[in-house]
DNA sequence: ATCTGACAAGAATGCCAACTTTTGTCATTT
DNA sequence: AAATGACAAAAGTTGGCATTCTTGTCAGAT
């Protein structure tokens, strides 16, 4: 059995954080490498060190370890269960929480929820309201207006919580 | 000049937002329509119905509005200064923050820095760490690991913050 | 119809002190 | 080379209380 994956200081360098930092999310069970060599040292693997640089780019975000807690491991159980390949995913770790970005769609890492916003869906909600209640003002379909927006419909926030 | 826009009560139909909130929201200055009838009712252009909409999201989203005052007046002088057409973009409020996905990568809707993590790169971070301090171990490369990495690459997390 | 003003409940914030967590550094061990 | 232990500085958290902010509701004005 060889053992393979990335040192602590490979996976320091890589990531970012402490070699001191590394110990002691592995002491607290913060990110804790998913193999080890016989003689007890750290073998990071690679979905190992997506969870370390998404709480380095946390830290660096302004996040509190206490806080980051709360994601990461549900991040690291999160990941394994996915189908599609991890190459089209992209994380982005934000104030104290991560958004994993995958298949055109985002979710929370920390519940899984689903947290995209549909782009056509403002609009149309927009265009639903002004057919029922038709206005005095006649131009509320052009969108059109000197805010910017072209012809091709305009960004859109929604989704469920 | 016909007055054009959304009044109160369709922003608040189509956003979720209540009269009493935007009526706030107009006095305190989070969102203030961007044009008004000879009498002083207010019309909301589209650009105002998407900030609305992103004030209620992130409010749903568990943000306090003393938090999100900092991003959403930003998030209404970004909009019209982008030149790619609106359509393409998507608006995703979380805690308490506006995530601007455009074109491929993210902005931060207060500061507009980028925020998006390429793809390839904590691949290639790795790759680049292992050819220089060569293991005894020798599978490092090897990600197809029981993690569930597929060969074509993995989650990446970096950028610059 | 839409806005404004006034009252009140509920939530959020600021501040301060005690306490806990996190990290660096360095010495020691395996 | 890598982990552990010990000490200390820096940073973050908690709880209580006063203050401020948000929102609903309702009455009145335009």
């Amino acid at each position: 059995m060889t053992s393979t994956g990335f040192t602590s200081h490979q996976a320091a360098a890589i990531t970012g954080a402490s070699l001191r930092q590394l110990s002691y999310w592995r002491k607290t069970g913060l990110v804790v490498p998913s193999s080890q060599t016989k003689g007890g040292h750290a073998r990071y693997n690679f979905t190992d060190l997506i969870a370390l640089k998404a709480v380095r780019q946390l830290i660096v975000s302004g996040a509190s370890l206490q806080r980051i807690r709360q994601n990461i491991s549900s991040l690291l159980r999160f990941l394994p269960t996915l189908k599609q390949p991890l190459s089209e995913m992209s994380l982005v770790a934000t104030g104290d929480l991560v958004l994993v970005f995958h298949q055109g769609s985002a979710f929370e890492a920390l519940t899984g929820q689903q947290w995209i916003f549909e782009v056509a869906q403002l609009e149309r909600e927009a265009a639903k309201i002004i057919d029922k209640n038709p206005e005095p003002y006649q131009e509320v379909l052009n969108f059109d207006d000197e805010a910017g927006s072209s012809s091709n419909g305009l960004a859109q926030v929604g989704g469920w919580h």
